[in-house]
DNA sequence: TTTTATTTTTAGATTTGTCTAAATTTTATT
DNA sequence: AATAAAATTTAGACAAATCTAAAAATAAAA
């Protein structure tokens, strides 16, 4: 079956607003779509009559086995898309989202294997999340917090919860990005707050806050 | 100013079909669309609007300067994707149209940019055909006609006509590609055909009709 | 130069995706 | 449990891009 690139977006996003909830509702979809709940409505009910979802008037909704391979074969053009974007043509990874919201809808199948096998078939793409594969299978990543990591211990920037414009000045201030290589010299009862060490640069001192928005992995890909 | 894909794709074939005449008119422009005249004159008052035509009712119809600048941004960015898809993700020069009509519509510079600059700034796409560079200005190409070549002479093949999948048969039977070294040996007074040797093949022989499709350039880029 | 044929445009309808405003259902509160 | 508040859906409208069928303008033929 194919999508319009309207059905894709709205796809994308309910997957994304179901981790963790079992049901997705109407208003939630509209703030992440930056639409009205009666747009959302007018979609569901044709996503419904597509098979992407199970819905049910009033009550809420999730995408049926089906609609998540659709969000997922997205997701990972959208990945490899942004993983090409910084490799290879020198994109910041803070500058490639938009484009490859674009890029992502390119029906080919043909163009996203042989983009994979160009690229080396990636595991994460630049801001450390994970690209599935033709099948939709997901990497595993174990991520550990950096306010729950062992001091002195030297490990890797795998992802930022937070990425707002804000945020990611805030980070490019710190020397902060994926793959950054780092270590906790060591926490502050006071407010939490964390002095570290990034690679080649003087420590310095985080918030708490920051510091809760930041991942990382010990087992380098 | 912004444009969608259906206005591209309007500029983009009123632009090819204005080579040669001097004012296009609505028929043709349907066929080549692939659409209604109705479909055509609607989309004419709106890019009318848009100072990208030039247009008098019942008269016909050409692109203003800006109209040709909008046209051969969407030609330089079809062209440069067809590179990419075959120099770097190593389809054939004959799978790559329908995908490249697609990513043409990606709409940011920067992308571009950086695309042409990953390439190597490429003066010509798969097909032979002559890449805009950024200001619009198109590399000029010297091409000759097979059958107006001198004998024993070897030379590049730079495009190739008429592109049906007929043709692009018969020429995949012959060796014969964009870029192959060629030289015609002898030329048949009875039909017109010719006997050409194509590089690490046996010579043979190629109908008039064939080599009229033909084209070649001496100086390599 | 009429008449006929062709081309082009207009008028009105359709589909997709969106919106506002009103109606309905569910949830929360008194 | 009745009422108020919030969430959701429906009804009806709109813009973009397309279509069919009919009208108007131009070109070709008798």
């Amino acid at each position: 079956m194919n999508f319009s690139v309207s059905e894709e977006n709205y796809i994308k996003s309910i997957y994304r607003l179901q981790q963790g909830t079992a049901l997705v509702n109407t208003n939630s979809l509209a703030a992440e779509m930056q639409t009205k709940a009666a747009s959302v409505t007018d979609m569901l009910k044709k996503l419904s009559a597509k098979k992407i979802l199970q819905y049910e008037k009033y009550k809420g909704f999730k995408l049926t086995d089906y609609g998540k391979k659709v969000a997922l074969s997205v997701v990972r053009k959208h990945r490899l898309w942004e993983y090409f974007l910084v490799e290879k043509l020198g994109f910041e990874w803070d500058e490639v989202h938009d484009i490859a919201e674009e890029l992502e809808h390119i029906s080919s199948n043909e163009l996203i294997e042989r983009l994979q096998q160009f690229l080396g078939s990636p595991s994460f793409d630049p801001h450390g999340d994970p690209i599935p594969d033709s099948k939709g299978k997901i990497p595993k990543l174990v991520q550990l917090n950096l306010t729950a990591l062992p001091l002195n211990k030297t490990v890797t920037i795998s992802s930022v919860a937070n990425q707002s414009p804000q945020m990611l000045e805030m980070l490019k201030h710190y020397f902060i990005s994926i793959g950054t290589l780092i270590k906790v010299l060591k926490r502050f009862e006071f407010d939490g707050s964390l002095e570290i060490k990034v690679l080649k640069q003087p420590a310095c001192i985080i918030s708490e806050l920051i510091a809760k928005n930041i991942f990382v992995r010990y087992d380098d890909k």
